[in-house]
DNA sequence: CTGTGTGCAAACTCTTTGCATAAGT
DNA sequence: ACTTATGCAAAGAGTTTGCACACAG
């Protein structure tokens, strides 16, 4: 609560009610995944009647502040994963699901590439594609 | 040319002007990856004057066909890669650009972890995200 | 001929933006 | 008070769809 305060105000962002409403919905319950529209349906059903504008203005300050990060799965919606450090997911395409690789399975990238020149790696993202199996 | 008719054929989609254009600028020059919007754009181009609507319903009649790959990356656009099998690519944010890992790089990913029940791996993307160096 | 493909424009979805109002320090 | 955040509604980008006309087999 309190220190949830004090994590909006260490990025710079004022712990206005619906940032504190949103960031308790985003990292109260360990690792997530999901859309603004998602969160915004959550915060309305809790009684925090917040605009999806500020849901988006809200994940990109978060983002920006690192909080957050943004999955790469195609598609037209952008997903915001709470757990910002490298992990990995199984996309369900079906449904659109991304479910977390869990971390016990010690999934390791071998040989990774040098970048190109000037360029340095700022994270990568392994997106193991599922299908129903038939 | 009259393979690539054939190879139209097979995948049971007629091979009229339009389709044939854009497949013959598609795999013409090796790997590809390219949105709706640059295809269409190289065919007007070239005085193939198709429309964009088509060359969406060809991008993804392509797809269903195993002819192409839709990447996994974030942004409002879907690119699609004209190299179906397993390889990885280098995502450029600021320029949205998106860069062929070298084959030579051998890049492995290792300790796949199982899918869950009645799962099974359609294929697996590695996206590495650069950023310029500073 | 018959059925599929194409093109246009309109519709749709997700996301962003401008500006007046509200809230935080 | 002063500044930043919020909400609304409108705009924007990319993509999809419906239907009349055109083309391939």
């Amino acid at each position: 609560m309190t220190d949830i305060r004090r994590k909006l105000q260490t990025a710079g962002l004022r712990p206005t009610r619906q940032r504190v409403a949103l960031a308790e919905l985003l990292f109260a319950k360990g690792d997530r995944h999901l859309a603004a529209e998602d969160l915004h349906g959550e915060a309305v059903a809790i009684g925090v009647p917040v605009s999806l504008a500020t849901v988006y203005n809200t994940l990109h300050q978060f983002t920006d502040a690192g909080m957050l990060r943004i999955l790469s799965v195609e598609g037209s919606r952008t997903y915001f994963d709470t757990n910002t450090s490298d992990h990995h997911h199984f996309y369900i395409e079906e449904d659109g699901e991304v479910v977390d690789v869990p971390v016990t399975a010690q999934l390791k990238v071998e040989n990774l590439p040098e970048p190109p020149e000037g360029m340095e790696v700022a994270n990568i993202d392994v997106v193991i594609r599922l299908r129903r199996k038939g």
